[in-house]
DNA sequence: CAGTGAGCGAGCTTCCGCTTGACTT
């Protein structure tokens, strides 16, 4: 099987591997005889949309999901857009070869990219799968030396996840879509992460804090004292009458003492009589106690831990901390950056070995190198701990490197280094000290500290802590050298108040940590999940936290309540141990699948994942079923969220908002809620200042006619102006009086519109004169822009400046013109693209409200995403409008679709809008509007500007 | 969520995991 050196000399091979860098390094191990390149990731995919669907399969009604869940869940693969190069390439390369071997990594993902190859490349040469886990010359050789087969089985698990995941995206996407607001996402693995960060919150809101007080005492030795034998030291009360006094961990969420602790809650009055009564009291060492300490060094990086560390210490975000180390991997700084395996190679234990003892001293060296066992459940260990490369590391300083790349390097580094050092060892002491209060109370007082007799590796590296606050658990706190019986004086007591705080909010590290240990998302992943949850609006940074948005709650409520079994913390788990199952063969991909999809009852494996449902009751309904029936879910209802005190805070298409009282009530009120607050901070005090004055408003100043102030703010149709009418106008009923409003021209925004600019506009529309039959011509500002009209006849006009200056004449002149029909039907075709062969028609390129399209006259059809007005041939366009005519002409509800895309519009627009605000945040506070900037975008950024005037 | 008039082609959004450049801001 395995070929022979004989063998090898004469022919000309192939190795394809995964990363073009890996391919680099590899080639210097295997020399001449072998060409090796890489596949750069996956080449095969499921089609994206509808526009890479091949022809054959489009109109079919699975077409949208690129797997015939008619037909075994048989999926369609089609070569990534941006690897047709790659693959053309390799083919090239293969033709010219008398044996391919395919080096993918080896684990689910590499053994079906390795598969993909097989069948895209359809070698006609021998071909044979070989699999490393770290690359040093030996490894590769063995490697070659040594290959199998392909494993089938693997391939299947891993298009078996691939199918699920793209089922459960693309099925339960839409269900958002339509429910709670266009474009957001659902998914296995964010879905899940947004939970946590939802739930995480929702703890914060429910959570009381409790007060509790103490005591702290300074005591002195009345020995002079050095660093060794400090002469003073702080202590805490830890106990009244042998009573322990409360501290934070003894009260729960809700703010009182967990149940049947018999601690002592020290208020404040108390915590100061003690205090008082303490104040002449002498003190003594009630007793020394003291354990040997000892801690082992932390295990090699894999990628989470290092996107944790490189967090806390260099203060790298998880996308920054990847793209860091992905260039210190392409230069051969380090070996692979995404990994999930804290294993060293051998090459690596001897080079971090050597260094220790060239920088620290055999002393510091174990008899036998460490080892670390995987802590990862789901690990598939295909590529080793992120190490400095070769077998002899470059300290820092020799690397040359500087910046960001030479830090996370340094950091690297000391941590393998490190991980083959001794431990360290040292003592931790508790001393207790007591005294009589004058009112006869016995006051214990407690101190720890910790000394460190041999350092050991953390001489090396001290790994940072979450919360800043915590005291290293590494670090020397060191106490006088006291014995039991030495007397104390206090030279200061004080009472310290206290109050528990809520969970902390998660942040990038501390969420991948989760996911990880919940076995969710993989280490090409981790970074990017934090970007989708981003970028659909689900949590938004505030420093380093995450803060789930309210859309967020809304998107995670639905989800719960009727997709309760796919976002369960342990669905991915599961998932993991069935796909683990087809691995070994133990179970089929088709019925887990059907089982999943369509529900029991359909032939199934037991248990697992592809229980879909929402777990109500034995019945295990499909996914298919749960997508299909909507009617139960009720939109209004999942998004609202009772505030308090008859508020309700409700997650609309357009953004937040806070309504008490229903619509069209006595005393409804509404206000629009800040895309960032924070949902804990949504009190219902802030709720009722909300509700007291809208958000967004821009007060521009009073009207010298009418003495009313006038506002500027963000409406259903963009932004406009208005005047606040006074308290006690009827707003509604026979006397209604209406404030004057009127939208803002496409030139003002809403941060820099004045008061003059809205009394011009609110002057609208402006009388031009009348025509020969008397009838009235007014200038007005409209949805469409600026018009004149006259009875029903409407013309537009050029400018917005017009509507103040045009004069009657030249309104006159306008109408003797004959109407044009549309902006659009005056516009020249972009570009003509000859006859029909069908319809016989003229073809031509036009420019409409969707984009570019073309029309025979007849039939039209927008281009597609990849079709160019430059570039294309008249050849697509028949075909564009070929397959226009055989899906027929879209009729669905003509009636309705109008004011229905005008919202999907506006939703769109805002959803861009809250992009840029948190791209904003990020980003420079510099005016990124630029050039395509949408009157909405503006108005974000003018809301952002608003609420932060330090800027 | 304010309410102002015409006429008109829908198509697409979305998942997770594997990899880098090629793009623009």
């Amino acid at each position: 099987m395995s070929p022979t050196s004989e063998t090898a000399q004469g022919g000309r091979r192939l190795v394809i591997v995964e990363s073009p860098a890996k391919a680099k390094t590899i080639k210097g191990y295997l020399g001449p005889g072998y060409v090796v390149e890489a596949s750069v990731g996956h080449i095969r995919d499921l089609p994206n949309g509808a526009a890479e669907v091949p022809a054959k399969y489009k109109g079919e009604s699975w077409a949208r999901l690129g797997v015939n869940v008619d037909a075994d869940f048989q999926p369609i693969y089609v070569v990534n857009h941006d690897k047709k190069d790659q693959v053309k390439k390799l083919k090239e390369l293969l033709a010219e070869s008398d044996e391919l071997f395919l080096a993918t990594d080896e684990d689910r993902e590499g053994e079906a990219i390795a598969w993909h190859l097989q069948e895209v490349l359809k070698p006609k040469v021998p071909v044979r799968r070989m699999v490393f886990h770290e690359i040093t010359k030996d490894a590769i050789r063995e490697a070659v030396a040594n290959p199998r087969e392909l494993n089938k089985k693997l391939v299947d698990a891993q298009e078996t996840r691939r199918i699920l995941d793209r089922l459960y995206g693309y099925e339960v996407s839409p269900v958002l879509w339509k429910k709670v607001m266009p474009r957001l996402s659902a998914g296995r693995v964010q879905s899940v992460a947004t939970r946590l960060v939802v739930e995480r919150e929702r703890e914060r809101i429910a959570f009381r804090s409790a007060e509790y007080w103490d005591l702290t005492g300074t005591f002195a030795t009345g020995r002079g004292g050095d660093a060794s034998d400090p002469s003073t030291f702080a202590a805490r009360l830890s106990a009244v009458d042998g009573r322990r006094v409360a501290q934070g961990r003894d009260f729960g969420s809700t703010g009182v003492i967990k149940d049947g602790s018999p601690v002592l809650h020290l208020d404040e009055a108390n915590a100061r009589a003690l205090a008082a009564a303490l104040a002449e009291t002498s003190f003594a060492v009630r007793s020394v106690e003291s354990k040997p300490y000892r801690r082992s060094p932390y295990a090699p990086f894999r990628t989470t831990t290092l996107q944790q560390e490189a967090s806390r210490k260099l203060g790298f975000g998880a996308k920054a901390t990847m793209q860091v180390a992905q260039k210190l991997y392409e230069n051969g700084f380090i070996t692979y950056m995404r990994t999930d395996s804290t294993t060293l190679s051998e090459t690596a234990v001897q080079a971090a070995r050597a260094q220790v003892t060239q920088l620290y001293g055999a002393d510091y060296l174990p008899d036998k190198p460490r080892t670390y066992a995987g802590k990862v459940k789901n690990a598939q260990e295909a590529h080793e701990a992120i190490r400095p490369s070769g077998d002899r590391f470059r300290t820092p300083a020799e690397t040359g490197l500087s910046g960001d790349q030479f830090r996370l390097y340094e950091l690297i580094w000391k941590r393998t280094v490190a991980s083959q050092m001794k431990d360290a060892v040292g003592n931790s002491v508790t001393v207790k000290i007591a005294g009589r209060s004058a009112d006869g109370r016995d006051a214990e007082f407690s101190a720890s500290g910790k000394t460190i007799t041999f350092h050991g590796f953390m001489k090396a590296y001290v790994e940072g802590a979450d919360d800043p606050n915590a005291e290293l658990d590494d670090r020397e706190r060191r106490l006088p050298q006291v014995t039991e019986g030495d007397a104390l004086t206090a030279e200061e007591i004080t009472a310290d108040g206290h109050a528990t705080k809520p969970p902390a909010r998660y942040t990038e590290a501390s969420l991948v940590k989760e996911l990880e240990e919940r076995e969710i998302g993989r280490p090409s992943t981790y970074a990017s999940i934090i970007g989708t949850i981003l970028d659909r609006g689900y949590v938004f940074k505030k420093g380093t936290a995450l803060v789930p948005s309210f859309l967020s709650f809304a998107v995670v409520n639905l989800l719960e309540k009727h997709f309760g079994r796919l976002v369960d913390y342990d669905f991915t788990a599961s998932m993991e141990e069935d796909l683990d199952r087809i691995a070994r063969g133990e179970a089929q991909a088709v019925p887990w699948l059907r089982r999943f999809y369509f529900g029991e009852g359909s032939e199934g494996v037991a248990g697992g994942a592809a229980d879909a449902g929402n777990g109500d009751g034995d019945h295990l309904g499909g996914l298919k079923e749960l997508v299909t029936d909507l009617g139960a879910i009720d939109a209004r209802e999942v998004s609202s969220f009772p505030v308090g005190d008859g508020i309700v805070l409700r997650v609309g298409r357009y953004g937040p908002y806070v309504e008490r009282g229903e619509k069209d009530s006595e005393g409804h009120q509404r206000a629009d809620v800040p895309d960032d607050l924070p949902p804990d901070e949504l009190t219902v005090e802030h709720a009722e200042e909300l509700l007291a004055k809208p958000s967004g408003d821009f007060e521009l100043g009073t009207d010298p006619v009418s003495g009313n102030p006038v506002i500027a703010r963000d409406g259903r149709y963009g932004p406009y102006v208005t005047e606040v009418l006074p308290e006690g106008t009827p707003k509604t009923g026979k006397n209604a009086v209406k404030p004057r409003t009127a939208s803002l021209f496409k030139s003002m925004a809403l941060d820099t519109v004045t008061l003059d600019d809205a009394l011009k506009l609110m002057s609208l529309p402006r009388v031009v004169g009348k025509d020969a039959e008397g009838v009235e011509i007014t200038a007005q500002n409209g949805r469409y822009g600026p018009y004149l009209k006259k009875g029903t006849d409407s013309r537009s006009l050029e400018t917005e400046d017009q509507l103040f200056t045009i004069t009657l004449d030249e309104a006159l002149a306008i109408y003797a013109q004959p109407k044009q029909r549309g902006r659009a039907a005056a516009k020249p075709p972009l570009k003509e693209l000859g006859t029909d062969p069908v319809s016989e028609r003229p073809v031509v390129v036009k420019d409409g409200r969707f984009g570019p399209y073309v029309t025979d006259g007849e039939t039209n059809a927008t281009l597609r995403r990849d079709d160019d007005v430059e570039t294309i041939t008249p050849e697509r366009g028949y075909e564009l409008l070929a397959e226009k005519r055989a899906k027929g002409p879209a009729k669905k509800t003509a009636k309705k679709a109008p004011a229905k895309k005008a919202t999907a519009k506006k939703a769109t627009a805002k959803k861009t809008a809250t992009k840029a605000t948190a791209a904003k945040k990020t980003a420079a506070k510099k005016t990124t509007a630029a050039k395509k900037t949408t009157t909405a975008k503006k108005t974000a950024a003018a809301k952002k500007t608003a609420a932060a005037p330090a800027e």
